[in-house]
DNA sequence: TAAACATATGAACAATTGTTCATATGTTTA
DNA sequence: TAAACATATGAACAATTGTTCATATGTTTA
């Protein structure tokens, strides 16, 4: 009950409140990695390249030319989704094709366009 | 049909595809609107505020007092919040008091944890 | 009206991040 | 097996970001 004082009295009131807030938040590691899975969406190349494949698998090289970038920069960013496991990636000979890895990412984009899409 | 040659050619097999993705995909604002409103979920700090708001209409005091930080803090990351339109405020005397302006938030963080829970 | 209080905000700084460049790795083909 | 090819990756760099510190702004109270 006795939450750190931070040089305000403006709190005392709500003393009870927030001690029950604090006790009904998800765990310290789980609100990391929720941000942690956002920050992967929060950028605009590897939010191209998930619409990319909600569409097909596709190859490194593709998914460069379609979005008119470096194969390096994609590469780069592939590894993050890949470490996120929002994609996978299967070999065929040379070429590497990306696909998704999660079927919750539609949904959550969908959901994020809402709140844009509001007035 | 004429994408940008990036030095490989394996995508020439599949120019046909890249380009109906292209057509497919949401206008570049769009995206880019949306990798900004995930940019902003992509912060512990700004989680836990907004699932400190989940509960409870707090004022900046007792949300710093709940978070352990401070006030400055957390002052600058609801500017960021309000900026994006999911927070709102209101003003009780001195005691400004933030709250969510946003229905989809829940339900987007919730599906963050579907995808943060699987095997 | 002056002091107290809650919050907002600008500047500074360290830390993080995305792209580029050069090159390594892994696979196929001649 | 050497060359060609697709992709991965490390280092470097500029740009962005979150917090702190100091202080400004807005409101209430004595």
């Amino acid at each position: 009950m006795t939450e750190e004082n931070i040089g305000c009295s403006c709190n005392l009131v709500h003393e009870e409140i927030v001690y029950m807030v604090k006790k009904e938040m998800p765990a310290e590691e789980t609100l990391y990695d929720l941000a942690e899975l956002f920050k992967v969406f929060g950028d605009t190349t590897r939010v191209k390249i998930l619409y990319a494949l909600f569409a097909a698998e596709m190859c490194v090289c593709d998914i460069a030319s379609l979005l008119g970038m470096t194969q390096s920069a994609i590469s780069h960013q592939l590894r993050v989704l890949k470490q996120a496991r929002l994609v996978k990636n299967r070999r065929d000979g040379k070429v590497m094709y990306y696909s998704l890895d999660d079927e919750h990412i539609k949904h959550i984009f969908d959901q994020g366009l809402l709140h844009i899409n509001e007035k």
